[in-house]
DNA sequence: AAATCTCTTGCACGCACGTGCAACAACCGG
DNA sequence: CCGGTTGTTGCACGTGCGTGCAAGAGATTT
């Protein structure tokens, strides 16, 4: 408990020389005032350093205006341009983020959608990691609406937004049979997320749909470093690919280093490489990379969008699963022809 | 107005056939219930999904338990990496975070404090801009308490936590000098943050010690973008410099990226750098950059101890500024010797 | 002038919670 | 058997706010 207290519409009220409800008033969207007690209201606010207390507004309307956001691997250059792209949007949409942080320790999903649900959050966005169905029901079931991002299991319920993989694997394939390569390769990390195993996937199944086969090698945690790894273990092969499609940036930059400065390739003219996320660095020029762009803008207002629409909240016969397209990004990693 | 109404302890405490202090006392910490009452409390709210009104208690306690971050350029290696730390102590020190992003539109970190005060933060923690003096004191004056990073602006009353610049220029001068340069410069940005104009500051007067000039070149935001730029106008000059201190990672890849691509310097040995931030893009093998690291972690753990101390809120006789150390770490961009 | 309408205002209640106070039961020592 | 102590429980009030309801003040119509 605090000593010192905020200053409330009471006191307000008092030093305007109205009733409390006349402050309450003031403050609320289309409710009835005059011009003059308005005018003294606002004067008095001023002069005590008043503001709403959007605590006990909350618990009123219940609608608390909060939006929790709930992602780990903050730190990556993907997850912070998504998360700086989500903030903006709420908060032009008027709402605030609230931020829980699931790294170390898992299961940490269910208590972040705890804290959101014990400050009332009125909706969750949720970019790695995923609660249990019954957390997931407990949410909606309190009036909560729930969102995930490159998530997609079949949970019923949230709305699912993703990416179309299957088209991505196509135009990878594509790019690298016009510049003649041969032998293919995927490089991914063992996080297994549904996002990273779709490319995965949609890759070597376009591959074959051509009669062409495709090395898939995973490691560690999605980063540099193991792409670095996985140069190392692909390029030490005796069948040594010559195009690799990183299942993330971070990855292909990791390999790219590796290629070049270890094994003194160039690229794209001995290895064709393309990555995924289009991070900032892929722009670099030491790094020059093909990749894709995700819709970061798109999926955070159509995300931002559904969730602030007002309707039943059981949503039969609303959209609740968006596919998206990512945009491929021509630099200098793939090479136009052999 | 929302329809769909939240579990209320009223609704536990009829199912568990008690009253509803019963209820309120078995989820505060310290209150007196009879384990069996606790135990069928509990399980009637576990039947029901019943989570405690956090917005409710904070307007009890007085104490929301809401930690504001007020902060731009998020989707920034550094800024990101300072996030990630703040929040994630901030989840241990049981208080959870609200993040307020202030890129575009200026003026608007007075607008995140408002915000902050209207759900009754307990503190926020400003990583860039600055507050009005005026709003200071209304957060002060409502028992908020604010934490400064990096921003040594003679504010009286926050927390004012910042890196000490002298070292730092006095180092890198003396790492330049031994590596025989001659030619210094210093790149910044034209953004003007005080810790950004510390260390340019702090060089220059390290290097007129020694009786040494510094060309000192800014141009635009703190970005790869600028510091390819400011590497083209050095490089270009006359007399063109052998060593650059550059005021941060980021300046610091775009500088090598162009002063190796562009104009086929070869780094450590014709062209000496430095950077600031240790950001993950230093250690690249492209990079392998000479940098200070911030030690956020620390940075973040004085902040968290220091706001949720609980003391007087005037704070006389406590510390309110804060001075670390960053540390320096050697890779490839200074040589040894000349 | 009377009747009707519109606009504003205050009262009182409710939202979900914490907590001081008194009542009460149980227990213990004398 | 009684006074005192300890531990638990419910009542009632307070936290800051929104809002339905009815009363009041003007303004307009008949």
């Amino acid at each position: 408990m605090r000593s010192k207290i905020f200053v409330s519409a009471q006191e307000v009220a008092e030093k305007a020389g109205v009733s409390r409800s006349a402050v309450s008033r003031t403050f609320t969207q289309g409710a009835s005032v005059s011009a003059e007690t308005r005018e003294r209201v606002l004067r008095a606010a001023e002069e005590l350093g008043y503001h709403v207390n959007h605590l006990a507004r909350g618990l009123m309307r219940n609608e608390s205006g909060i939006v929790c956001l709930i992602a780990s691997e903050v730190a990556t250059p993907y997850r912070s341009a998504l998360l700086r792209e989500l903030t903006l949007q709420l908060q032009n949409a008027g709402k605030i983020a609230m931020f829980i942080n699931t790294d170390r320790s898992d299961g940490s999903v269910d208590r972040a959608l705890q804290q959101a649900i014990r400050y009332r959050a009125d909706a969750s966005i949720i970019l790695s990691g995923l609660p249990d169905k019954s957390i997931t029901e407990l949410c909606l079931r309190n009036g909560q609406r729930l969102v995930l991002i490159n998530r997609d299991e079949d949970q019923p319920g949230p709305l699912r937004i993703n990416l179309d993989d299957d088209e991505v694997g196509g135009r990878v394939l594509t790019a690298f049979a016009r510049a003649g390569c041969r032998r293919l390769a995927f490089a991914n990390s063992e996080a297994g997320t549904p996002s990273l195993m779709g490319r995965e996937r949609a890759f070597v199944a376009a591959a074959h749909g051509l009669g062409m086969d495709v090395i898939v090698k995973r490691h560690g945690w999605t980063g540099y470093e193991a792409g670095r790894v996985l140069a190392h273990r692909l390029l030490t092969a005796k069948e040594r690919p010559d195009a690799v499609f990183c299942a993330t940036d971070l990855l292909a930059c990791g390999f790219m280093d590796a290629a070049r400065h270890q094994f003194g390739l160039s690229i794209p003219d001995e290895l064709c490489i393309v990555g995924f996320d289009d991070i900032e660095q892929a722009s670099w020029s030491s790094y020059e990379l093909t990749t894709f762009a995700q819709p970061v803008a798109e999926i955070a207002s159509r995300a931002i969008e559904w969730l602030s629409r007002f309707g039943p909240k059981d949503g039969k016969g609303e959209v609740q699963s968006i596919r998206l397209k990512a945009e491929l990004i021509w630099r200098k990693s793939v090479r136009a022809k052999k």
